[in-house]
RNA sequence: GGCCCCUUCGUCUAGCGGUUAGGACGGCAGCCUCUCACGUUGCAAACACGGGUUCAAUUCCCGUAGGGGCUACCA
């Protein structure tokens, strides 16, 4: 029996936050298998970055995915035929592809150093050539390479892309794309480390789980040749490809933690309703027919069909998310649903008892507890962006500080109160500004108080992604106002 | 720099050779109303530009411009 249905794949690589546009590509996956018969929708963990995965990381997607009610058939928590579903778990098979590769001559060892490598990009590109490896490292003999492995110095292996010719595939909403092979670079496969690279993980894994479409986004255009082509040298029919155009930042670029929020836990913890995430990540670049734009995931699904993608990158307009999610809330719930909803994801006793403490030591009443805990709860807290200002710096400073605050924010671990302080500590002095002419402005901005629990306890509770989105929304204001 | 992709109101989009270029968000104005919100009515707002093809181009083709992506031992 022939086994042609249709099968599609996410493949998200716990690096961080579960990100909006990881529920974008997999909503349009979703719904293409879905709207299938039989159709099979698989997550994989694509973990092949040993230093930036992290297991609370996988957790933090899958459970994401779950939240919006995006069921898979096969994954690293449900299993499968095809498993295994984590990419650090199958090193074995890719190892025995790239055996096979090497054995064919499509592949070679290279062991050419990272300084060499950054030269000869520098040079190519003055030159105004592809960059790229040279293949340097192509024709080295079995004696050579041998050596080279006794005395452990650190190799790779690359693909042996043909010199000539041009290679082609068709893309499913754009048409045929085709790319000369003297602008294929030959891609490292295997990493000195042992682990494969995404595009060989990618293409083994997708044949060996007989995934049948590949819709990812558009930012992979430019590598399918080089997968097209290690389809062919490992012997596999290449899968079906299809680019989804990329979700944008209201500047046209793609979608960044920078500029917007995009962490879907902030959206759960913001209150907004999972239909109304996905209904509205379905408006990204697809249309129903009869223009209708409030729809469930079913009727998504009903009437989805990749004629009716468009390919500008839309911009992830929250505005229009707002007023979306705001109508499922008065038009789909019930006080009842509502009431429930509230005492789950508002006052829900795990946070409650972070927030408990904080507050208890400094009221005498316990109707006081807004006093000191509003911001916990509070969607906004701007307040006069005077407040913002720092010290003795002009405006120019200072939104330039605060970016690079930012900057900092978004990399630290959000775990420990004494490290956070201490790493605010560190940038105060980094910038020879006094921590209290900092800390101030960053309580404002957070809490939108003067007085409040202490300011690193209150940050953890609010979590990376509130106090990344409040800062960036008083910087914004401090931006418009003038000093 | 090189390669590739994209281009309808500010934003999301409909349109698949002949339309007063439609809808939605946002904006503005009116109505509703004890306030606000909701709701509702109306208004302003777009086919990037230049060549073709055609009786006819927003629609097809080619350029230009603009935007975006990639250019890692990250995905």
């Amino acid at each position: 029996m022939a086994q042609d249905h249709v099968r599609v794949r996410i493949g998200p690589s716990p690096t961080g936050e579960p990100h909006v546009g990881t529920a974008y590509v997999a909503l349009f996956n979703y719904a293409f298998a879905r709207s299938h018969q039989n159709g099979a929708f698989v997550v994989r963990i694509e973990d092949t970055d040993q230093k930036r995965s992290s297991a609370h990381s996988e957790q933090a997607i899958l459970s994401a995915l779950n939240w919006l009610g995006l069921r898979w058939d096969e994954g690293p928590d449900v299993g499968g035929d095809h498993g295994p579903y984590r990419q650090s778990e199958r090193k074995e098979i890719y190892q025995k592809h790239v055996q096979q590769l090497l054995d064919a001559g499509h592949a070679y060892w290279c062991s050419c150093t990272p300084e060499r490598l950054t030269q000869l990009r520098q040079r190519q590109r003055l030159l105004g050539q592809p960059t790229g490896y040279d293949g340097r490292c192509r024709q080295r003999d079995a004696a050579e390479i041998e050596q080279d492995k006794q005395q452990g110095v650190p190799a790779v292996v690359r693909l042996k892309v043909p010199q000539e010719g041009v290679t082609q595939f068709t893309d499913l909403l754009r048409g045929p794309i085709s790319i000369a092979n003297t602008e294929i670079d030959d891609q490292v496969l295997l990493k000195s480390d042992g682990f494969p690279t995404y595009h060989l993980a990618n293409v083994v894994d997708d044949a060996l789980m007989k995934i049948t479409h590949v819709l990812r986004g558009e930012e992979w255009i430019s590598s399918t040749p080089k997968h097209v082509l290690l389809y062919e040298c490992l012997g596999f029919t290449a899968p079906q490809f299809g680019h989804l155009p990329l979700l944008r930042n209201a500047d046209k670029s793609k979608v960044s933690k920078r500029k917007n929020p995009v962490s879907l836990d902030y959206f759960r913890q913001a209150g907004y309703l999972p239909q109304a995430l996905l209904n509205f990540l379905g408006l990204m670049a697809f249309s129903m027919p009869d223009g209708q734009e409030m729809f469930s995931l079913q009727e998504f699904v009903e009437q989805f069909g990749l004629s009716r993608i468009s390919l500008g990158g839309p911009v992830f307009d929250l505005d229009k998310l707002l007023w979306l999610n705001g109508r499922y809330l008065r038009e789909r719930l019930s006080t009842d649903q509502w009431v429930e909803y509230i005492q789950q994801q508002l006052f829900c006793p795990s946070y409650l008892t972070q927030i408990a403490p904080l507050v208890q030591e400094r009221i005498n009443r316990s109707d006081d507890f807004w006093q000191y805990a509003d911001f916990f709860f509070a969607g906004d807290v701007t307040i006069d962006p005077s407040h913002y200002c720092i010290k003795g710096l002009e405006k120019k400073p200072t939104l330039k500080l605060y970016e690079q605050l930012l900057d900092l924010i978004a990399t630290l671990p959000f775990q420990q109160e004494q490290e956070l302080e201490q790493q605010l500590r560190d940038f105060c002095n980094k910038h020879q500004i006094r921590t209290r002419d900092l800390f101030m402005p960053i309580r404002l901005m957070v809490t939108g108080k003067k007085a409040t629990p202490p300011l690193f306890a209150t940050m953890l509770v609010l979590g990376k992604q509130r106090c990344l989105t409040r800062i960036r929304q008083a910087v914004q204001a401090l931006r418009r106002h003038s000093y």
